[in-house]
DNA sequence: AGGATACGGAGGTTATACCTCCACTTACGG
DNA sequence: CCGTAAGTGGAGGTATAACCTCCGTATCCT
C-alpha cells in the first residue's frame, strides 16, 4: 500500500506523445475553448483517443496540466504591476497583460471564468489575484487616477466582458478588444459623472455569471 | 395548389392553447434564451409537444411569432430617441431602453445578436436601427457630447457586451448592467485620452461574434 | 350524435461527448 | 536479437439532449 508508485519513466514514444498531446491541446483549447472534445485534441495531436486517456485520467486532468502555470502567472502579473512607478500605468499594464492572454486563449478564459472546471487550484490563485488587484486599485485611487467608486469586483466584471468579446473575435480581429478596453479605461479614469449606479457584483452574482443559463448541463464529468 | 388555404378559425381550445404556448414561450425564452427546448416550452405551457408543433411549424416559427414585434420596437426606439431636446440624453435613453429589454430577456438578446435564427425579418429591422443610431451619434458628436472616434459598430459592440453581462446576471442582480453601462458612458463622453486603438468591428467581425466557437453545431434545424 | 379537429406523450432520428476494450505494435534490457 | 512489458488506435458502449412525428384517444361544434 506504500505510495511508492514511484516515477517509472515513460517510454520514449509515450513521452513524445504526451508532449504532442499537450501541444495540440494548447492550440485546440485556445481556439475553441474547453468545449472542444478530447477526440478533437487527439485528432490534432495525430494520436488515438485512448492515448490521450492513458496519459491523462480525464479531461480535467489535461486541462489542469495545461493551465496550472498560466493561472499562477496571472496572479503574479497583478503583483508585478505594483512595481510600476506610476500606479495608473501599472493598472493599465496589468489589464492589458491579462486580457492579452485571455483574449488569445479561449481555454484560459474558460478556466479563469470558472466554467466548468472550477476547482481549488483555481480558487487559490484567484484569492491571491483579488488581493493584489485590490492593492493596485487602492494605490491608483489614492493617487487620484482612478475613480473612487470602483471596486475589485468591477475589474473582474470588466475582464469578463472584454475577454468574452476578445475571445469571440480573436480569429478575425485579434486587437478589437483593445478598443473597448481603452473606452472603459477612459470611463474608469474619469472623475465620473456622478457615482456608479447599482451595487458591484458579489459572489452570488459571479456564480450566476459562470453558469450561462440556469442550471446548465454539466459536461458529463462526475 | 391554390393559396386559398384561407383562415379557418381555430377551434376554441386550440386558440386558447396557442396563447398558453406563446405566454409560456415568452417566459421560458426570456429566462433561458433560445437554447431552451420546445419540450420545455410545452411543459411550461402545460401542453403536449405535439400541440406546439401543430401550431408552429418549427422552432423558428414560434420564435418569429414571439419576437417580430419586439424587434421592430427596438428599431423604433432609436428613431424616438432623436426626439430628445438634448442629444446626449437621447442617446443614453436609447441605450437604457434597449438594454433594459435585452437584459431582462435572453431570448430577445439571442434574436438581436443573431444566434442562430438570423433571418430577413431581423436584418431589415437592424438596417433601420443602424441608420437611426448613426443619426443619434452624429448629433451627439456635433453637439460635443460624444467623443469623435466612436462609430455605430462600437455601439453595437457595447450593447453586446453589456447585454451579455446583464442577461447572465438577470436573475440575481437585474440592475447590475446599469453600473457598467454608466462606466462605459463616461468613457464615451470623455474627450478621450487619445484616440481609440484598433479599428471598429466590421461585418466579418460581427459574423464571428455571432458564432461562439468556430463553426458551432447548428441546432438540428434544416 | 357524429365527424372534423385537436390532444398528449412515447419514441424515432440525429448529434455529440466522454471514456473503455482489445487485438495489434513498439521499445528496450539482457 | 528476442521476449515481454508498455504502448497504441479507433471502433463502439453509454449517456444526454434536442427536434419533430405517429397514432390512439379526447374534445369541440353543428
Amino acid at each position: 500500500m506504500s505510495s511508492a508508485r514511484v516515477i517509472r519513466p515513460l517510454r520514449a514514444d509515450a513521452a513524445r506523445n504526451r508532449e504532442k498531446i499537450l501541444r495540440a491541446a494548447a492550440t485546440v483549447f485556445a481556439q475553441r475553448g474547453l468545449d472542444a472534445s478530447l477526440d478533437d485534441v487527439a485528432a490534432a495531436a495525430d494520436v488515438g483517443v485512448a492515448t490521450v486517456y492513458r496519459r491523462f485520467a480525464d479531461k480535467e486532468s489535461l486541462v489542469m496540466a495545461l493551465f496550472e502555470s498560466a493561472i499562477d502567472e496571472i496572479a503574479a502579473l497583478a503583483v508585478a504591476a505594483r512595481g510600476f512607478e506610476n500606479s495608473w500605468d501599472g493598472l493599465v499594464w496589468f489589464l492589458e497583460e491579462v486580457l492579452q492572454r485571455q483574449c488569445s486563449d479561449r481555454g484560459l478564459r474558460d478556466v479563469v471564468v470558472g466554467t466548468p472546471y472550477d476547482r481549488d487550484w483555481v480558487s487559490a490563485a484567484k484569492e491571491r489575484l483579488g488581493v493584489a488587484v485590490g492593492a493596485l486599485l487602492d494605490r491608483a485611487q489614492r493617487d487620484g487616477y482612478l475613480r473612487r467608486d470602483v471596486v475589485v469586483a468591477d475589474i473582474a466584471v470588466v475582464e469578463m466582458m472584454i475577454s468574452s468579446l476578445g475571445g469571440a473575435a480573436a480569429e478575425v480581429a485579434p486587437d478589437l478588444w483593445r478598443r473597448y478596453l481603452a473606452l472603459i479605461l477612459d470611463g474608469l479614469a474619469a472623475p465620473g459623472s456622478g457615482s456608479l449606479p447599482a451595487v458591484p457584483a458579489d459572489e452570488v452574482v459571479f456564480a450566476a455569471l459562470r453558469t450561462p443559463t440556469g442550471a446548465r448541463h454539466r459536461p458529463a464529468g462526475t
